[in-house]
RNA sequence: GGGCGGUUAGCUCAGUUGGUAGAGCAAUCGCUUUACACGCGAAAGGUCACAGGUUCAAGUCCUGUACCGCCCACCA
């Protein structure tokens, strides 16, 4: 036996040589795999952003994701784990955007387009550096070789190969729209970047002019200087006469000229009944405007600054103007009423910003249109069919070819699908992929390449990270290319990534990978929940709750907060972290090795190789433990890690330590030679089967324990054959 | 406003087709017993949120209520 079993286990001084002797090996590459690897099994990682370093949560979705693949590994699959990572587009620009803007007090504008874009790239590969080491801190066993970057050249290809069948296809078009805009990022964002937050609002009601008839309440009176029509519901008997009519005002100091019109969106009962129409500056106003060919009126510009009016309010920011005018309508005796409200206001997830609801010229994905898919493997969509990206996104859900965990998750997905909108894709940001088109005059091109001829001026944006994001399955596989590994890997088995980002991610992959191949880009979608602090808060900075994963490893050992992050883990629930916790486990990690001490030390002079005859009492325990075995297996083929981590921790400690082990100590220490070698083979037998069963969940003590075990015919524990 | 979860031992959570309530941690008591004090043994702890219903049988299925959390919408 090896004197270093005399110590307590070393997590420490053990973890960084295992995972260089799990690199040499070379097995984290399938391609490296022995004979028996036949059957793929894919997992392609959620890249983490460029933005920083991994924290728990991140943590958390290696530990399950290097779980699976282990797990499978030792069942003999060939298996996949493709890491990479995100460049995040607007996330990681307005990072880097910030700390220029500290230390240096300089924006972007300053520092023009190529200066900034080189810097955020500096920032993204230190970044980068610091999560692949971290990601090996955590034992991932992922192939290095295939590593991808969502803004690499050959992501870039597959993007603009993408962009360009969507166009042709009619499903990518520019248009005029309202789109919210990010006056701090100075950039578009969808729908879904969008973020609430409530906050103490006044409700202003008022009338344009003295003779105008009709009272209309709001929150944002600075926007009425852009109303082009009061609208009131078609029933509602107080504005039955005014219905049609025209009137021109001057609203503090700018003419304005209102029609009233009639829409069933109106709520009698909600402020005066009748509402004034933005179009300009409001999505629903937009929407009333195009039925009633209203005209457009933009008032407020993108650093939210008023467009109009007189010296009182022109070139003030939005805020400003908004005070003025409410003293302007109390110095005329205009406002009758001003109640306090609680408000929700839109923000940009990335800056914060105060979203203004803008009018502008972008990109955008249609995800109601029909179009003819050229191929299909989707359930219900035939291949040559008129077909919409909503109807794909639906149906590989519905008819169970993505299999969500936990299920109750469908509803969800099902839900946002419903209301899903058209999405915007195109941001006034530097880093990320440039949208594929350029322009001449009044002419449009989109291609994968520049148009030859001089002239052509490409489109200054660039895209939507979940753009790119979106077909990172299938990219990171070599696609468009016609590879052996896209061949081979794909569709992928699990993609395990944390319920925020279904929509954001999930959905997005489903309808690119649907769209440019048919076909799904996973079978089975495992979600996680949030990672919490003790007290189940969020965790953040400000609170100074934050648990860093590596120094958690430093303390604890890796194997320790691995099954910490697994044990009592239900997908789909969020979870609480706290050091006690994995002070617990380093402890079991501790008692693993403790325990083969004990076996090694008492089968000196005992072949292991030959099985001697059994008795009685140690078959049972056998017995015992191959229905642990199939237990746990089925846990872990039905997602139930959570349980198969408990089982097998319950199983080795309560079980194995506490009842074999101590009845082994009679027979070994006895002079019953039939009954020794019975127990002595028994208790190493357990002991071997045991580590194969906590390798995926604790790899590295486990290997570093059968590095020293004396059977023959050994490999590497994470190849040995998964117990049966 | 719409949707989705949760409510089980002091705390964190399991409980897979309905069949006498489980684990870990904490707390209590006792142990330096020949692998381990990062340990061992023992005992303790729950009207499974509430109210109805289905059933021979309900933590588990159905209906309703209350509270907590999250997501979506955004009444202008």
């Amino acid at each position: 036996m090896n004197d270093k079993f005399l110590k307590p286990y070393d997590p420490l001084e053990t973890e960084p040589k295992i995972y260089k002797l799990w690199e040499e090996s070379g097995y984290f590459n399938p391609d490296n795999l022995p004979e028996r690897h036949k059957t793929p099994y894919t997992i392609v990682m959620p890249p983490p952003n460029v933005t920083g370093i991994l924290h728990v949560g991140h943590a958390l979705g290696l530990t399950l994701q290097d779980l699976m693949i282990r797990y499978q590994r030792m069942q003999g699959k060939k298996t996949l784990w493709l890491p990479g990572t995100d460049h995040a587009g607007i996330a990681t620009q307005s990072k880097v955007e910030k700390e220029i803007k500290k230390n240096e007090n300089k924006s972007r504008f300053d520092l023009g387009r190529e200066e900034l874009v080189h810097r955020v790239e500096a920032f993204a590969k230190q970044s980068h550096d610091t999560i692949i080491s971290q990601t090996k801190v955590m034992g991932a066993s992922c192939d290095w070789s295939r590593e991808a970057f969502t803004l690499d050249e050959k992501r870039n290809l597959a993007v603009r190969t993408v962009f360009k069948q969507m166009y042709d296809d009619g499903l990518i078009y520019r248009g005029h729209r309202i789109v919210n805009w990010d006056p701090k990022g100075q950039t578009t964002i969808s729908d879904d970047e969008v973020v609430y937050e409530e906050r103490d609002a006044k409700f202003y009601t008022f009338k344009y002019s003295k003779d105008f008839p009709i009272s209309i309440s709001t929150t944002r009176p600075e926007t009425k200087v852009g109303d082009t029509a009061v609208a009131v519901h078609p029933d509602d008997t107080r504005y039955q006469e005014y219905i049609g009519k025209e009137y021109d005002a001057v609203f503090c100091g700018v003419p304005i000229h209102i029609k009233i019109i009639t829409d069933k969106e109106v709520d009698k009962e909600f402020g005066t009944g009748a509402l004034g129409v933005t179009p300009a500056h409001s999505k629903i106003d937009w929407e009333m405007g195009q039925k009633n060919n209203l005209p457009v009126v933009q008032v407020i510009d993108e650093k939210a600054r008023m467009m109009v009016g007189d010296e009182r309010i022109l070139g003030k920011k939005t805020t400003e103007a908004r005070d003025i005018i409410v003293e302007w309508l109390k110095s005329e005796n205009l406002l009758e009423k001003e109640e306090s409200v609680k408000q929700n206001i839109s923000t940009a997830e990335r800056t914060g910003g105060i979203i203004e609801p803008l009018p502008k010229l972008q990109w955008f994905i249609a995800v109601n249109k029909p179009f003819k898919i050229k191929n299909s493997n989707i359930t219900g969509i035939k291949t040559g069919e008129e077909t919409t990206l909503k109807e794909i996104m639906t149906n590989v859900v519905k008819n169970g070819q993505t299999n969500i965990i936990p299920d109750y998750f469908n509803k969800t997905y099902f839900h946002w699908i419903e209301k899903l909108g058209d999405w915007c894709i195109s941001r006034q940001i530097w880093y990320g992929h440039r949208i594929p088109v350029w322009y001449k005059g009044t002419e449009l091109y989109c291609g994968t390449e520049a148009p030859k001829e001089d002239g052509w001026i490409q489109d200054e944006d660039t895209l939507d990270t979940w753009f790119s994001s979106g077909m990172w399955t299938f990219s990171t596989l070599g696609w468009p290319e016609k590879t052996k590994d896209f061949e081979i890997y794909h569709p992928t088995d699990v993609l395990e990534t944390a319920y925020d980002i279904l929509f954001f991610w999930v959905a997005r992959m489903i309808l690119m990978t649907g769209y440019v191949l048919g076909d799904i880009p996973f079978k089975n979608v495992y979600l996680h929940g949030m990672v919490r602090d003790a007290k189940g808060r969020k965790m953040s900075k400000s609170l100074g709750n934050n648990i860093d994963p590596v120094e958690m490893s430093t303390k604890f050992g890796t194997d320790a907060e691995r099954i910490t992050l697994i044990v009592a883990n239900t997908p789909g629930t969020d979870f609480k972290i706290s050091e006690d916790k994995i002070r617990g486990y380093k402890n079991f990690a501790n008692k693993i090795w403790n325990v083969t001490r004990f076996v090694l030390s008492n089968i000196e002079g005992f072949d292991v190789n030959e099985k001697p005859e059994i008795v009685a009492e140690n078959q049972k325990q056998i017995d015992e433990l191959n229905e642990t075995i199939k237990d746990i297996t089925k846990d872990i083929d039905e997602y139930r890690f959570y349980m198969a981590s408990e089982k097998i921790y319950h199983y080795f400690w309560h079980n194995f330590a506490d009842i074999i082990i101590e009845q082994s100590k009679a027979p070994i220490f006895g002079t019953d030679e039939k009954a020794k070698k019975s127990a002595q083979w028994t208790t190493y037998h357990i002991l071997i089967n045991s580590l194969k069963l906590l390798h995926p969940f604790m790899p590295f003590v486990t290997e570093e324990i059968w590095g020293n075990l004396p059977h023959k015919n050994k490999k590497l524990l994470m190849i040995e054959e998964w117990p049966a």
